[in-house]
DNA sequence: TCGTTGATCAACCATTTGGTTGATTACATC
DNA sequence: GATGTAATCAACCAAATGGTTGATCAACGA
């Protein structure tokens, strides 16, 4: 994945608003006016947030007549997940060597001093 | 989770330096001074940097004499799959069930016209 | 064709952010 | 104690962000 991508995907998800429509597309899809609904800010504020949304990737848009609904990607998101686990499971398995090496130097001190 | 909680660990991964300086503490703990060394940028920037993945609780700091070291937290990466996961498998299961309700429709089309 | 409704565009404002330089703190070593 | 080094603090700057209001575009229904 291209730095771009992970910029614009993760700074999507660092607004609580942007996570909640994240939340409410993943059970269907859904048009502007539903999803500002639930908000005490403006149709536009909600439009320019579908729009950092999607130009992430995270939704597609298609038409219906004079609505535009809104569909999560799930790959985009799984491909998220993708790159924090390459993290993450290194980090834990550096740990765990790490505990190894202490284990191993822990029997080596029992073994001197039997 | 809180909101806050996420506003700033995502908001931490929207940022090419400070993701690089998770994937280099993936795989050692290591201090300001060797993290800002491969950028080209100062070393106040970088300390800036993980402070925001301090206060996000990526990552955590020790004391070793005049050092202090960065370590990778797995922990609090692993909650932000968590969180991303719950919205995609929710958002397949949905699709997976339109993509059942379509083909029953479909079936029933079949049966009609036979 | 005309009014209504879904949605975006445009301009603007306050705040946050990523970076800089220069000064300062804290620890280690001579 | 004096010097050097790891790291942070402080003040500042340019650019991006989240929000507003007002105008505009596009499609539907009478």
């Amino acid at each position: 994945m291209e730095d771009d991508t992970l910029d614009a995907a993760f700074s999507a998800l660092a607004d609580p608003a942007r996570r909640a429509i994240i939340a409410r597309l993943s059970r269907s899809s859904a048009t502007v006016n539903e999803l500002a609904e639930p908000f005490a800010i403006t149709k536009q504020a909600v439009s320019k947030h579908i729009q950092v949304l999607e130009q992430a990737g995270l939704i597609t848009r298609t038409r219906d007549g004079q609505r535009r609904p809104c569909h999560l990607d799930p790959a985009a998101l799984e491909a998220l997940t993708g790159w924090i686990d390459t993290y993450r499971l290194e980090a834990e398995r550096q740990y765990r060597r790490l505990d190894g090496v202490l284990s191993t130097l822990k029997d080596q001190h029992s073994k001197e001093r039997s």
